[in-house]
DNA sequence: TAGGAGACTACTCCGGTGTATAGCCATTGG
DNA sequence: CCAATGGCTATACACCGGAGTAGTCTCCTA
């Protein structure tokens, strides 16, 4: 990672420097604490970048393009298994908290890694489902977009509601939350829910399924 | 609901409107903000609550309490019903607003409320199971919680990134909302993800799920 | 009817924030 | 050797937030 060397420019260090704090005070931190944390004079933010905002869109930039080359290093690519060995690194635990913050926020940046994560579901699915492993869904954007939803979703809400104590140790509650969720995710991916298949009957029978939702389809979430 | 008769006395008005301005605007809202709002003076706030977060806690008692009501007022209370009903009237969008920020902030409210949630599902699970609607679960207490974690954090993401330009037309997005995850939904629940179950018998030989994850047992999402 | 309590407002105060300006200092190129 | 460019700091500014103060008005009561 580019903190092996470290003594980099101002620029760079005040950009990682408020990765960082954005990743663990969450996007309202100052300026002044984000030039604190870089070593460096808060003016300097200005110098560099020109306002505050622009600091956040590099930092976002950066944090997409870092967790897109963390994603092909590791060549297994499979998005929980991506997020599980994510935070294996303390680069990877700063990357995820600042992407699941970012998700949270809705900001841009949250925006498109949820649309590029669904794009890669989508594509993942489709190959298992070739390869039978995967029962094939009546409607697979849906689905693949439903599933991201569900699992990124509650990942982000178990990160609110269990912030980890030392912003350091992401890793412990990303630990917890897979060994609270392992178990009911492989039940209900094999097993399901309902004993019997009336529901979805129903629903299919009520021509509801049939109307693609709303919207020019295809976009990450609707809208 | 208690908004019908409009000349309410200063605290009220200023709570009412407080609860409004955070679930359109967010907890940052400012005092003088909500003050406008209630058509009174920023000092009011002072003067009948001493400091803005004794604002907010009595904001998040008063919503907590009203959605108590509005939940028993409609007596078939499977939590997905509740919601998909709950923005019918205006006061039941505020206040599904209110609780999805409240839940993404991982405020004492916010905590509060999931854990009731779960409490809840974990109860209606268990009469399903016991009717032989649903399929049983080796952990069901995990797979409540789990559920609830799932539905609630993809309802708060979604939220989070598609929010209501108009603030008030909650029960558009919650339409969306629903429209696209129905199908995907039941069909996980009656047909599953995985063609085999391979996985879980890997996982459940593997010995691991013996082991209840970690801390005091029934906590709402673990720590 | 006088007194007092409480609802309410206008105004002040202080700290923190992002932004802006002016200047220092080192490195570099002619 | 000297000027100029650019990284960097110190300081100031304007603004807005929550909190605090003093005082007015109104209504209830003794």
């Amino acid at each position: 990672m580019s903190t092996a060397q470290e003594d980099l420019t101002g620029r760079a260090r005040l950009r990682d420097a408020a990765i960082e704090a954005f990743a663990a005070q969450g996007f309202d931190e100052s300026l002044r604490a984000i030039a604190a944390r870089a070593e460096v004079s808060a003016g300097l933010v200005r110098h560099h970048f020109g306002s505050k905002e622009a600091l956040r869109a590099e930092c976002d930039a950066t944090v997409l393009e870092r967790y897109r080359r963390l994603k092909e290093e590791s060549l297994q690519a499979e998005p929980k298994q991506v997020f599980n060995q994510l935070p294996g690194s303390r680069e990877g635990g700063v990357l995820l908290l600042y992407i699941l913050r970012s998700a949270r926020e809705g900001s841009p940046a949250g925006r498109q890694f949820t649309e590029q994560l669904i794009e890669e579901a989508l594509v993942l699915l489709d190959q298992a489902v070739s390869r039978g492993l995967i029962v094939p869904s009546r409607d697979e954007p849906a689905r693949a977009r439903f599933l991201i939803l569900q699992s990124l979703g509650a990942l982000v809400l178990y990160f609110a509601l269990n912030p980890p104590q030392d912003p350091e140790d992401f890793t412990t509650v990303m630990q917890d939350y897979y060994a609270h969720v392992a178990l009911p995710t492989l039940e209900l991916f094999t097993e399901g829910l309902f004993a019997d298949p009336g529901y979805l009957n129903e629903y299919l029978a009520s021509g509801a399924a049939g109307i693609p939702p709303a919207g020019p389809a295809g976009d990450t979430v609707s809208r």
